[in-house]
DNA sequence: CTTCTAACCTGGACTCACGG
DNA sequence: CCGTGAGTCCAGGTTAGAAG
């Protein structure tokens, strides 16, 4: 998995054909502590222009002003070019950065460098209309398959009662793993029959890069009756599969239409920000009770829906998960 | 931040092809 | 005829991104 910064060496490398190389800034531990907490320094030389780049350490968004304010704070100890690097930018926040000219990446999505004459935005247009992964429901088969390695070559009606959706939708499934090559779709007299040629952990290393994090919406939840029986997901899920303590607060996941039962029944009310006793609860783009096992969801889900993290603990808590996988 | 819009995902109705 | 399985077309509900 690559880092941010390494995404953002390859986005230029891809965009504008240059290579650099960047390099941990040495002067970072001179700068107020604050300051080092929110962000990573690398320096560069970006078309023989020497660039500071500052990595957010964190994916929530800091607003444009906060940005510049720090921006400014580290134009003593560096009188070139400064770059803000982060995952995501929403569109509001990127309009505001363009008027404070505060130069920006978001690393295969978009980038602003005006002293470079670089403005890349129209680059997102296309972006949607390349297919890139696999919908959910193509996931969840995948999963199945790895979970429940079948003897036999299936079909998409005999899938779909598996897995809980239409035929029609496993017609289209059947479709993308045909087409991304993950398995092989052949016709046995009128039926479509599935089969995979290598064995399950070839198939997970071979689907890595096409499937995408199970959880489609994180929210924070006060629970009013405490009456809850619902999956433990994210970092509560990995402590119950790993030695991780248990975070703060629990998190549980459970499926777009339990999440509308539960607020039908007003079983939990959604907060803005966390307050005492709450918790959280990750909305999924399949059913998680699918693989769950063990009141808690399947570690492949917990592997997907957690890779992306900054945090050490858990990524090392992953990786031996994985390990520990009975393949 | 709010509103608008294009794209996405899924399932239903329908049709077609096939074998009995 | 019928039943089965697959594909096409369309609509409803969502979502992410763009625009205001």
């Amino acid at each position: 998995m690559l880092n941010l910064a390494q995404k953002f060496e390859k986005y230029l490398f891809e965009n504008l054909g240059v290579s650099i190389a960047i390099e941990k800034w040495q002067k970072e531990k001179n700068l107020p502590l604050f300051l080092r907490d929110l962000y990573s320094f690398y320096e560069c030389q970006l078309l023989h222009e020497p660039c500071l780049v500052m990595e957010a350490r964190d994916e929530e968004e800091i607003t444009p002003a906060t940005v510049r304010k720090h921006i400014q704070q580290i134009e003593d100890m560096w009188r070139h070019e400064i770059i803000y690097l982060h995952p995501s930018i929403s569109s509001y926040n990127r309009k505001r950065l363009i008027e404070h000219k505060i130069s920006f990446v978001v690393p295969g999505n978009q980038m602003y460098l005006p002293l470079l004459g670089i403005d890349l935005r129209e680059h997102i247009k296309g972006k949607r209309l390349v297919k890139k992964k696999i919908s959910p429901s193509t996931q969840a088969v995948i999963l199945f398959v790895l979970y429940n390695w079948p003897r036999e070559g299936l079909t998409p009606s005999r899938l779909a009662e598996l897995v809980n959706y239409t035929p029609m939708t496993l017609t289209r499934v059947f479709d993308e793993i045909e087409t991304t090559g993950l398995g092989n779709v052949e016709m046995e007299w009128r039926e479509r029959v599935l089969h995979f040629e290598v064995d399950r952990k070839s198939l997970w290393e071979k689907s890595l890069d096409l499937l995408h994090s199970p959880v489609r919406k994180r929210v924070k939840v006060s629970v009013p009756h405490d009456t809850l029986s619902l999956l433990l997901g994210g970092e509560s899920a990995l402590s119950h599969h790993s030695m991780l303590a248990q975070p703060f607060r629990p998190t549980y996941a459970v499926s777009a239409r339990e999440w509308k039962v539960l607020q039908l029944n007003k079983e939990v009310a959604e907060l803005k920000i966390h307050e005492p006793g709450s918790m959280e609860i990750e909305i999924w783009k399949y059913d998680p009770e699918l693989f769950a096992r063990e009141g808690a969801v399947d570690p492949l889900s917990l592997y997907l829906s957690l890779k992306n993290t900054k945090d050490e603990r858990v990524d090392m808590a992953l990786d031996t998960l994985l390990e520990k996988f009975q393949w």
